[in-house]
DNA sequence: ACAAAAGTGTTGAGTGTACACCCATGG
DNA sequence: CCATGGGTGTACACTCAACACTTTTGT
């Protein structure tokens, strides 16, 4: 039987959000070495007696203040070569509603939004990770309703499908997207039909269910 | 930051194969406590300087004497409860051809293959575990090769639909499942046309690749 | 007035599914 | 001669993609 004790665990969080019509991901600026000075995604150690999903709830409301949101593991990648410890990484993704965001204040690190289509290099070989998640988060957008935690509660199907769009990073016919949308039944209209900075009343929807559904 | 050196990591295998019709999983009697007695998926610790899929590997080698076959990631599970130090189990599942399979021939464990549908109640609650790895792989159906590394090297399209029969649960329909394979040219036909204890010469097939291959 | 977003149907192509019979061989 | 598995085509239902114009409002 192998030695024991060689390896700790740690969890990382790929954070989601839409964005002036674009997919971004929350990136924190490392000050400590290993990568000092190198962007890198949210993460650390899992704590003991902790379960992997807590650990990365903690991750996620530490970065963003949030933790009612859509949040699933994605893939355990091997400890980066380096100088600590290796210890393999539990990878999770998140997506969440920008506005609802409150940034973590910090002296040192300054988090920051980047677009998925222009990330600098990542620490830790993080952009690897970053491509993984989004092509499972595009996969997944075919048959789930993962985009409710993208969106306020009531939104108009215009900015749902310009989620989609942010996400699959192109355009989507306006008639045949609301006709897919409705049929699976995701929402629910609601009654109210005005909303604040819009052209013109529409009518908002909400998702009937805003677990994670996996049909 | 947290306290290090907490948790070691666990790698554990579902091993599946084709056995009379029926889709079945590769188990180790445990002699040892905890869960002495009972059936278990294999597994074990994770080595120093190993990847994760290495590991996976060498689980693999040890129990069927198979390395070149399906082998993919699937979840990882948190620390079964229990006396020893919790550690996260990385799960694998592996498609083996059961005719290229030795089993470990051990003194005091005693592997051996069990139908999914019939499963007894297994340690460290590896039925879960078989469960995940199900969905996942009936989900891959649909859209993969996966199933290369179940048969042998040149089969009929008979057998590969068994097989797609055995992993669905489900018959499947003659002539649609023909024109569907090779529609997605999975497959290129060879010129032998007889096969050992077949009761009439058939078209034999081979996967046009061979490595995993994910659309 | 005009820019910006909301709303609304039809058609054609392609894909998926249901369904039944003949043939060659081994026993 | 019969049991076993190999091999083959068509018709219908459904799903998906392409496509353009009108309405309402804010500026």
């Amino acid at each position: 039987m192998p030695a024991l004790g060689a390896s700790a665990v740690a969890v990382t969080v790929v954070i989601f959000t839409v964005r002036d019509a674009s997919l971004s991901v929350l990136l924190i600026h490392r000050a400590a070495e290993p990568f000092a000075e190198a962007w890198a995604l949210p993460g650390g150690l899992l704590l003991p007696d902790e379960t992997l999903d807590q650990a990365a709830e903690r991750k996620l409301l530490g970065e963003t203040g949030l933790s009612d949101v859509f949040l699933e593991q994605l893939y355990t990648f091997d400890a980066p070569p380096g100088p600590t410890t290796p210890t393999p990484v539990v990878a999770y993704f998140a997506l969440v509603d920008e506005s609802r965001v409150h940034l973590e204040e910090r002296l040192s690190w300054r988090p920051a939004w980047f677009p998925v289509s222009d990330l600098p290099s990542l620490a830790f070989e993080n952009n690897a990770v970053v491509t993984y998640a989004l092509r499972r988060l595009q996969a997944k957008l075919a048959y789930s309703n993962v985009v409710y935690s993208l969106l306020p509660e009531r939104f108009t199907l215009t900015q749902l499908q310009h989620a989609y769009e942010a996400i699959l990073g192109r355009q989507l016919d306006k008639r045949n997207f609301r006709k897919r949308i409705l049929s699976l039944d995701l929402v629910d209209p609601t009654d109210q039909v005005r909303q604040a900075g819009a052209h013109r009343p529409a009518r908002l929807y909400r998702f009937s269910k805003r677990e994670p559904l996996t049909l």
